[in-house]
RNA sequence: GCCUCGGUAGCUCAGUUGGAUAGAGCAACUGCCUUCUAAGCAGUAGGCCAUGCGUUCGAGUCGCAUCCGGGGUACCA
């Protein structure tokens, strides 16, 4: 048991006792001790005071007795004003410090068969255009989310819902039948998703030319971008495609089936998979359905043009369209009916959707119309709303071809990596696939890192020249401090030096002391980032960890040392940060490399 | 207009359920490669936590108002 408890039990147990009031042990406030001052843990005592009605000092001092005489592994107290600071036995910090190298998963809780289902949607990519940054960051946080919700003892099912249908795919399909030459991925040597995304910016192009033309011969704007040419014949398309045209399915699928095998290079880089995909052309029709059954029930309405909303009004919200007046199914259609669907395949606990905070109020609505229609999982969905990426010229916009392409991105951070590596004779010995493995598991975990740390729900600046720095706050200067550990254990299992201690007590220095209590607090931070369903919070803990460390080592070789228990200690701590490394950057989704 | 999320060092970001004197990295400047690997370490400098009022023993953190910025707001997804 962590001592955080057993001092909360004992202080309940103290006011008791002393003062003969309440007070839950849940409610104690504890707080690692300030730096500067004598001390592990805090408890603040102003609380108190209420029961003890004397001064906070006086109250502190009468709690720091009791619990110096009740609790073995309190060595001393001292009080500053409203706050006892405890300073905690060398010994319990050992015994924590062996329980963590001996764990392989340790900080985690694993998950069993009957353990919570939780559905994790994300990526969700449309399939007219490559996977861009805003992509990245959907992909990257929805994975570190499984990790960490299967760290935290979770059955996770990742999930992605491909919206491979509607006017976007039909715009690429018509500008590849009119200017594609029958060009494909294999004659061109062009990646399916990047050939697809090149003929929908085509048609923008062209599509753009005739609304400009239309609009010289005397057309209002929105008349000349409902008749251009190109339009009409992509809507012609999505017709046809309804209508199960086996021309036109053929193409669809020949076309989108080029895109997926696009997305599944870029997936494979960046490390994310998925345990079910949906389909929106599979799902939407139950949408629709379900939307009928409630209009037929009441729950929704009718419009005189034949459109079907929902009134949200006793929910605080507003009117909600459902579905177009020529009967077509709207996003929200699409997603009742995938929502159903899910639940019917699995016996989920827990839905949470992964997708950018512009559209929260989508999912505010989406769930209030699931509950109306009677599924009381939808009032428990959870929309995990994260911000948008923006570069430093301003947003990203694939109109203006200011986004920044997944591909491209990740080729370039391989080649920093290579370039630098290089520059640092880092590799030297390294067979030519041994180095090229290794560059992309440093690039990846500066991409991931980068973007990770960032707290979710926050926008964030991306400066492609920062984000490949290695240096200071980022994923490589992790994985370094990780080779380096590594290296150490090997050197001393090299020389016949197994880790053990004894149990008898060392005398512990001020910073292999903080270095110990941050990895017993390990488990304590897992557990607050899957109830806060943050990854950034991992990354920062690991961050700080991982610098901790390196002051230390500055001061204090291992192997120089001449006592075998100091040393053999810290091989102990060695082992037991360097697992914790793993593991946090595990749940961040990152890879870190035994050596570099 | 209404709803919603932000505003912390020049820049990018941390800051635990309100706790003690506000924390990193980058950029700038100064030192340190016989120890495990300098992708490192140590140090200097840099702050009206957007603004005002309030809540209380105590506010970057909670409430109200204002200013600035992002997003949403009935037939795009």
């Amino acid at each position: 048991m962590l001592i955080e408890q057993t001092i909360r039990e004992n202080i309940a147990k103290a006011v008791s006792a002393l003062y003969a009031a309440e007070f839950k042990a849940g409610d104690v406030q504890i707080q690692a001790t300030r730096k500067d001052v004598e001390g592990d843990l805090t408890v603040v005592v102003f609380p108190f005071l209420p029961y003890s009605k004397k001064s906070p000092q006086q109250t502190a001092f009468e709690l720091g007795n009791f619990l110096e005489q009740n609790i073995d592994d309190i060595a001393s107290f001292e009080v500053v004003k409203g706050f006892l600071n405890l300073t905690i036995s060398q010994k319990y910090w050992l015994g924590q410090l062996t329980e963590a190298s001996r764990q392989e998963q340790y900080g985690c809780s694993l998950a069993g068969d009957g353990s919570p289902l939780v559905m994790i949607e994300y990526s969700s990519p449309n399939t007219n255009k490559p996977l861009h940054l805003g992509h990245v960051r959907n992909n990257l946080l929805g994975f570190s989310l499984g990790e960490i919700l299967k760290a935290n003892g979770n059955r996770v099912v990742k999930t992605n819902i491909v919206n491979d249908r509607g006017i976007h795919i039909c715009k690429s399909m018509y500008a590849w039948q009119k200017w594609g030459e029958g060009k494909t991925p294999e004659t061109t040597g062009t990646k399916g998703d990047h050939l697809v995304g090149d003929f929908y910016v085509l048609f923008d192009k062209q599509y753009k030319k005739e609304i400009a033309e239309l609009m010289a011969g005397g057309l209002t704007a929105e008349e000349a971008a409902q008749q251009a040419p190109s339009i009409v014949a992509a809507r012609g398309l999505l017709l046809k495609w309804e209508a199960r045209d086996p021309e036109t399915i053929a193409l669809w699928k020949r076309m989108n089936q080029w895109v997926y095998d696009g997305f599944d290079v870029t997936y494979k880089e960046l490390g994310v998979d998925f345990d079910k995909i949906y389909y929106e052309s599979e799902t939407y029709l139950m949408g629709k359905e379900e939307v009928m059954r409630g209009l037929e029930a009441g729950i929704f309405y009718q419009k005189e043009d034949g459109s079907v909303w929902a009134d949200l009004s006793d929910e605080g919200l507003d009117h909600k369209l459902l579905l177009r007046s020529d009967g077509t199914s709207v996003y929200m259609t699409q997603d009742i009916g995938t929502a159903k669907l899910r639940f019917n395949d699995f016996a989920i606990d827990k839905m949470v959707y992964v997708v950018g905070n512009e559209q929260n109020y989508h999912f505010q609505v989406l769930s209030k119309l699931l509950g109306k229609l009677g599924f009381e999982w939808g009032r428990g969905l959870h929309h995990f709303s994260y911000g948008m990426v923006e570069l430093p010229n301003g947003k990203m916009k694939s109109r203006e071809g200011t986004v920044v392409d997944a591909d491209d991105l990740i080729a370039g951070m391989v080649d920093v990596a290579r370039k630098t590596s290089e520059e640092l004779g880092k590799l030297e010995g390294y067979t030519e696939g041994e180095a090229l493995e290794t560059y992309k598991i440093i690039a990846m975990g500066a991409l991931k890192y980068f973007i990770l740390k960032v707290d979710p729900k926050k926008n964030m600046l991306f400066n492609p020249e920062e984000s490949i720095d290695f240096n200071g706050n980022t994923g490589p200067f992790i994985q370094y401090t990780y080779a380096r550990i590594r290296s150490v254990l090997r050197k001393a299992t090299d020389r016949g030096i197994t880790a053990s201690m004894n149990g008898e007590t060392l005398p512990l220095t001020e910073k292999e002391l903080g270095l110990i209590k941050t990895i017993t607090l390990f488990p304590v931070a897992v557990k607050e980032a899957g109830e806060a369903y943050s990854p950034a919070l991992i990354a920062n803990y690991v961050y700080n960890l991982v610098k901790e460390y390196n002051q230390f080592y500055h001061d204090h070789s291992i192997l120089a040392e001449e006592n075998e228990n100091i040393r053999n200690f810290r091989l102990i701590l060695s082992e037991s940060v360097s697992l914790i490394i793993k593991r946090g950057m595990g749940l961040l989704g990152i890879r870190v490399p035994e050596r570099m």
